[in-house]
DNA sequence: TTGTAGGCGTTATCAA
DNA sequence: TTGATAACGCCTACAA
């Protein structure tokens, strides 16, 4: 049972007190420069380093932001949360990250809860919320009611979150932009029977995509069949198995515009697995401009969500609002933008 | 400034004194029934958690895990995090991770060194550390020593680790087997002009595989030529140049393994580009088994690594040695497998 | 079964 | 500029 070394440890040595070390670890008020240096050769005898734990627990502020997120494994949110990171490095700031992706997306909202009471019990300084059950069209009652409360507790951002009236900050890809640009460009490629797969229809990004889209359809005069909006979730074989489903239409569409990147590059698998051609016998585009996008061959259209600048943004506001520089803007809109690549091409 | 609801707001709400509130709250000793359900009522009421904080430090422990490694967003590295995550989570730990991304590979190791210390002050009960300047064949002197005295300050798990004499548990792929029956299958299939692509020499699982391959190789009279190692990073764009640069020789390879997937996939994107049919023409394999493989056409062939294997046998091991069921097997060896795919096809 | 008191490692206040 | 001392919120002997 070693001793723990602390700051009594380093005090006693240097001959001074408890308080003077303090003073030189934190650099808030003078310590004389021979007592300064004497300090400084005892903490590197010893290789001290200060205990954030108790740190935090005196300062009631620990330097740490709590983020909410359903995988870190997918591009997309993994690079939102990487960027994040790096932001809260550089201004002091840790991240406690917590991936709910194990919880069910339609129904369970427990483990997101717990997250929450978990995450707060550490006492973070603010809370990220990206994606997940937040944006929920049929959000449990009781959930609902947790955020709410939430937002006394804590100072929260919301990346792409949905629900109406919540006293947070927002930070929103506005998606429409990037949208129209796309739907415009697969018109003006001859493209009328466009079909959109991917996510669920009770999840706000899917709806308001698809809200988007046919307004933007709509502009054209176009319509939308419904039975080419294909719901399944996010992931590569969703991607797959609605592609396949399509293909096996009797009346197909010409383009396909997917809820995510993974999607896309799942529909691309099939589509060049059961031998139709990418763009010249179908047109695929994508959304989030990942990564992924340019693994395949074609590379695919897609729309960019700036997911940098989401993070930064979000990470931002948050250290902003914590450090009492004060925003008024409680509302963001992050610019989306098309971005061409080779998966689209004139309707045949 | 309103005053946190404490211990102390509990208990004296609830007539009894603080001490019996945490007994509550941590069970460990018994508390009148009458009173545990007048105290339980009241943490409801104001829907109180105990500051872990405080918890914390008074406990000297804090069931968190630091956990290092380059980046989060490469598919392999998430997967082991995303299991790690959940192991942890599952046996009443947290996470603290920290990406080492921004690091030069290569050259500076002070973000690492500093992530060390960084986490260290955070009071975590152990640290695991992935991939990174762990396995630099020319680790700084200074950074071999920090990670030398690290493990006399806290226990260590290190997953594909290579330093030498190191007192810490070891996590490690066996790459023999899967690179063996990799090779195997390649000349099975009449390859006799194998490339190895991707991966810095310096580091221990490029060299690692490559030696690997090589003695595999030597056994079915095979040599290596080494114009076909081509040294790149870990990248999906160390794929595409590296593949461009074997498809400007004169003397092609017909068989390229990838030092990983992303690598893989990256080589697969240029080949196609540039005509060049896989398998037919070409074949690509790749290591780590991750979603990508089964993104593009053709599905690539690669050697499984089970990451969440690596991650659940890593916590596991930790915990086990925190919480005193010591394990005298320092050493853990993974085993590695290969799987097939249709990247791969007998050479022309 | 319960309460009192001291300690966990820092920081901040107040005198000196 | 420095040193005592009292928080910070919780846990755990020890005593009752």
């Amino acid at each position: 049972m070693k001793k723990n070394i602390t700051i009594y440890t380093i005090a006693e040595e240097a001959g001074v007190s408890a308080a003077t070390v303090s003073r030189f670890l934190t650099g808030k008020a003078k310590v004389n420069e021979s007592k300064r240096r004497k300090i400084d050769e005892i903490i590197k005898k010893y290789n001290y380093r200060p205990n954030a734990v108790a740190r935090n627990l005196s300062n009631q502020v620990t330097k740490t932001l709590g983020f909410i997120m359903p995988d870190v494994t997918a591009p997309f949110y993994g690079t939102v949360f990487l960027e994040a990171e790096r932001v809260a490095l550089e201004m002091g700031y840790s991240i406690l990250l917590c991936n709910t992706m194990n919880d069910n997306v339609l129904t369970n909202t427990n483990v997101e809860m717990n997250y929450i009471d978990f995450i707060l019990e550490k006492q973070v300084d603010g809370l990220i919320i990206m994606g997940g059950h937040i944006d929920n069209l049929r959000t449990a009652p009781e959930y609902l009611e947790r955020i709410n409360t939430l937002t006394n507790q804590i100072p929260l951002v919301m990346i792409n979150g949905e629900i109406r009236g919540l006293d947070c900050y927002n930070i929103t890809s506005d998606s429409q932009a990037g949208i129209n640009q796309l739907v415009d460009y697969l018109v003006s490629l001859n493209h009328e029977k466009i079909a959109f797969i991917g996510g669920y229809m009770d999840i706000q990004p899917t709806m308001r995509r698809l809200q988007i889209i046919q307004e933007s359809l709509g502009r054209h005069g176009i319509g939308f069949n419904d039975k080419w909006f294909i719901e399944d979730d996010f992931s590569v074989q969703a991607g797959k198995d609605s592609m396949e489903k399509l293909l096996r239409m009797s009346d197909r569409p010409t383009a396909v515009i997917c809820v995510n990147d993974m999607v896309a590059v799942g529909a691309l698998h099939t589509a060049t697995k059961m031998g139709v051609k990418v763009p010249e016998e179908m047109s695929i585009a994508g959304f989030d401009n990942t990564y992924l996008t340019e693994c395949v061959v074609p590379e695919i259209t897609t729309v960019d969500l700036q997911p940098k600048k989401l993070a930064n943004t979000a990470i931002e506001t948050m250290i902003k609002h914590l450090e009492g520089n004060m925003t008024d803007k409680k509302e963001i809109m992050i610019k989306t933008q098309l971005v061409l690549r080779d998966s689209c091409s004139m309707a045949g």
